[in-house]
DNA sequence: TGAAAGATTCGCT
DNA sequence: GCGAATCTTTCAG
């Protein structure tokens, strides 16, 4: 029997709303803000799966860490893709990153999906990363793809209900912001463009507020 | 055509 | 807490 964590299981999903792409904002910073709090929803054949945005990282346009910095290629043409468009890329061979298209059609800038807080389909999540540990099922840019089963497929779709990854709110009201760097980059390496719900525990890296912001 | 780096994770000590 | 694993893309020669 897996162990349970009763607070998660047991509390009832809220009434999910589905965002549409003209709500969102248009500039990567305040969209990467924005998402914090919101739902992240797919659904499958196993079921569905959502779970509660926690932390963002944002990666403007001209940024050189950001993927774009190169201009359009085969790898990133997603992030050229009006925002609201779903970016995945593989990193160090496995891990797959999760994004959000941020800026207008030809504008390369994105989003990315760190961390979320399971809210329903904990079970399917269990399975697909082969570990029961909740705190630990989608804590992590690459644990997070894999609990949501992102793949390269996905990559240059729309977030839409109609294509089984999107984004819903649910009316949860995000109090206390923190931010930081962002993690496990070199270029532009000082930007505090790292945002996370302050005192949750799915957030993946440094949580306190203003952690390494200039 | 070859080499190096990378928005990470997991296991082992 | 540290270091290896892993593989695709990009850039330089």
């Amino acid at each position: 029997m897996a162990k349970r964590i009763a607070a998660i299981e047991t509390v009832p999903p809220r009434e999910l709303r589905a965002l549409r792409l003209d709500e969102l904002p248009h500039a990567t910073v305040a969209l990467a803000k924005f998402l914090l709090g919101k739902v992240l929803v797919r659904d499958s054949k196993e079921g569905r799966v959502s779970g509660r945005i926690v932390e963002t990282e944002a990666y403007p346009p001209g940024d050189p860490a950001c993927h774009a910095r190169s201009g359009r290629t085969a790898r990133n043409a997603s992030l050229f893709l009006r925002h609201g468009h779903i970016y995945v890329y593989r990193a160090y061979g496995t891990a797959m990153m999760l994004n959000v298209s941020s800026e207008a059609e030809g504008v390369g800038a994105g989003v990315l999906i760190r961390a979320a807080e399971p809210l329903t389909g904990i079970e399917v999540m269990r399975r697909r990363r082969g570990i029961d540990d909740v705190y630990r099922l989608t804590k992590g840019p690459g644990c997070l793809a894999q609990a949501f089963a992102v793949d390269l497929g996905l990559d240059g779709v729309a977030y839409d209900a109609a294509n089984s990854l999107w984004l819903a709110d649910d009316g949860f009201g995000v109090t206390k912001v923190g931010r930081s760097v962002r993690i496990g980059i070199t270029r532009n390496a000082d930007k505090p463009w790292r945002f996370f719900i302050h005192g949750n525990r799915w957030v993946s890296g440094p949580a306190r507020l203003n952690d390494g912001a200039k």
